[in-house]
RNA sequence: GGAGGGAUGGCCGAGCGGACGAAGGCGGUUGUCUUGAAAACAACUGUGGCAGCAAUGUCACCGGGGGUUCGAAUCCCUCUCCCUCCGCCA
């Protein structure tokens, strides 16, 4: 969410800001003119408001004074006074209910560092480590190495739940595990973060706080009995951690991780990516957030998407460091990167990881907060990235450690994890 | 699922129709005293909206929402959460 007064005063900026974004349907006209309104009928309002307070605190002294008639006399016109307060709060509260629905409405302007583009066409590949493999056989892709393998099954999946859904087995299963404390050692150990182990399912108010719900309802998964969400993210319960919170300066910065399934309806995308775990209705990730002073927030990307790559690194897979162009961006973010680890199988980079940062924007959202060291109360900034996301992993150390015999090879930093074992299959 | 009891400021806790943004205590900040610290004493100490350059004024907030009333922390309805007992369950 934006300041309000932020964009009464800065309309111009705004404009041109939303310009960038491809969301043409953002109502922030729409939360201006709404404001107009809102504040002409607030201050007609509060005005009859403080004339029913002292009319009133003078009715209760004319009564004890026993001044019977002046009494009631006052007391029909505060009547009236009331009346007319009714009618007003009633069509303010029709004001304001659309006005803070058009205010949630509103995506995260975007950082003047995203490049200028309508669409993915203009991100920018800021950095490229690691060599692709080469074979002197024609690799195969996951879902013929996972079948073969026994360790993918997409067919008992679908009979279990549908298509999107999956099977992991035996040392696929143990595969995910291993990737899963690995990722977890490293960022509690080395990076700072503390562990936590949230709810899967949070209430409505959780995704209107990272940005899921007003208008991302559709994506999501939901017991409509018990109105609980299923979280596509460990992002939504850890974000929402401190929502409602003032931190003292102290406090800051914080790191979180988790390691969490993500529920995602992925409606829009029937047809595509279909084949495999790619793009799947649950998966496992380990997800880091931050919470931060604001004149950090830049910086923290940056440590945050470094945390996220040397994983990559370690695991000896060749991956990239994509800076999304401004028609790219998610709703809450203002600049991302997303790394993107390459598949010699299927022949894709693959997304693993997105680095956001969000501004205040979620803070705002969520009513996180911090008591800054002169006492003054501010947003925090908040930022979350994945690290990482794990089917897409598995895709990738299945498809670029794969030898002639149809075996792979396990990368070393995992080996531990896996009971010593250096090879499936 | 059934029966009962609760929710008040950073924390504890009073208030149960007007003088209450809210007693008192703890905590915090500042000052006096002290070589320094402690103690004691004093003052200050919630969040947000609106108007205003500002000083300031005004409105709202006592778990959330709605209602009764000239007037609600206080009365009524409803929802949520917490606690106790019973049932069920890993």
């Amino acid at each position: 969410m934006l300041d309000i007064r932020w964009m009464r005063e800065h309309r111009a900026e705004l404009a041109a800001a939303m310009a960038k974004l491809n969301d043409t349907e953002a109502p922030w006209e729409k939360a201006l003119e709404l404001d107009e309104r809102r504040r002409a009928i607030l201050t007609r309002v509060e005005a009859l408001r403080a004339e029913r307070n002292s009319g009133s605190k003078e009715v209760g002294r004319l009564y004890q004074a026993g001044q019977r008639s002046e009494a009631d006399a006052l007391k029909a016109r505060m009547a009236s006074i009331g009346d007319e307060i009714a009618q007003l709060d009633a069509e303010l509260r029709e004001v304001e209910a659309a006005f803070n629905d058009a205010m949630l409405r509103i995506p995260n302007p975007p950082d003047p560092e995203a490049p200028v583009a309508p669409d993915e066409s203009g991100n920018r590949v800021v950095l490229e480590v690691g060599t692709r493999p080469s074979f002197a056989f024609t690799p195969l892709a996951h879902w013929d190495l996972g079948e073969k393998l026994g360790i993918i099954d997409v067919e008992r999946g679908a009979k279990l739940a549908g298509s999107r859904f999956y099977v992991l087995r035996g040392a696929g299963a143990l595969l995910q595990r291993a990737l899963a404390n690995y990722f977890l050692d490293v960022h509690t150990t080395e990076h700072g973060y503390e562990e936590v182990y949230p709810p899967f399912m949070v209430r409505g108010e959780c995704m209107v706080g990272t940005g899921n719900l007003p208008k991302f309802g559709d994506n999501l998964y939901r017991d409509v009995e018990e109105d609980y969400w299923f979280i596509p993210t460990a992002e939504v319960p850890v974000t929402n951690l401190h929502r409602d919170e003032i931190l003292a300066a102290s406090d800051l910065p914080r790191y979180y991780v988790a390691h969490t399934p993500c529920f995602r309806r992925e409606k829009l995308s029937a047809g595509k990516d279909v084949r495999g775990i790619k793009r799947v209705h649950q998966f496992e990730k380990v997800e880091m957030v931050k919470f931060v002073a604001p004149e950090h927030g830049r910086a923290e990307l940056e440590s945050l998407v470094a945390n996220a790559e040397v994983l990559v690194a370690r695991l000896g897979l060749p991956y990239r460091r994509v800076l999304i162009a401004t028609g790219d961006l998610s709703f809450v973010a203002c600049l991302k990167y997303d790394i993107e680890v390459w598949a010699a199988g299927c022949q894709e980079w693959l997304e693993i990881s997105s680095c956001s940062w969000f501004r205040d924007f979620q803070a705002r959202r969520a009513n996180i907060r911090y008591r800054t060291a002169e006492g003054k109360i501010e947003y925090v900034h908040t930022l979350n990235g994945s690290g990482l996301a794990l089917p897409r992993i598995i895709i990738a150390i299945l498809e670029n450690y794969q030898q002639p015999d149809g075996t792979v090879v396990v990368p070393e930093v995992l080996r531990p994890y896996m009971g010593g074992r250096s090879v499936i299959g």
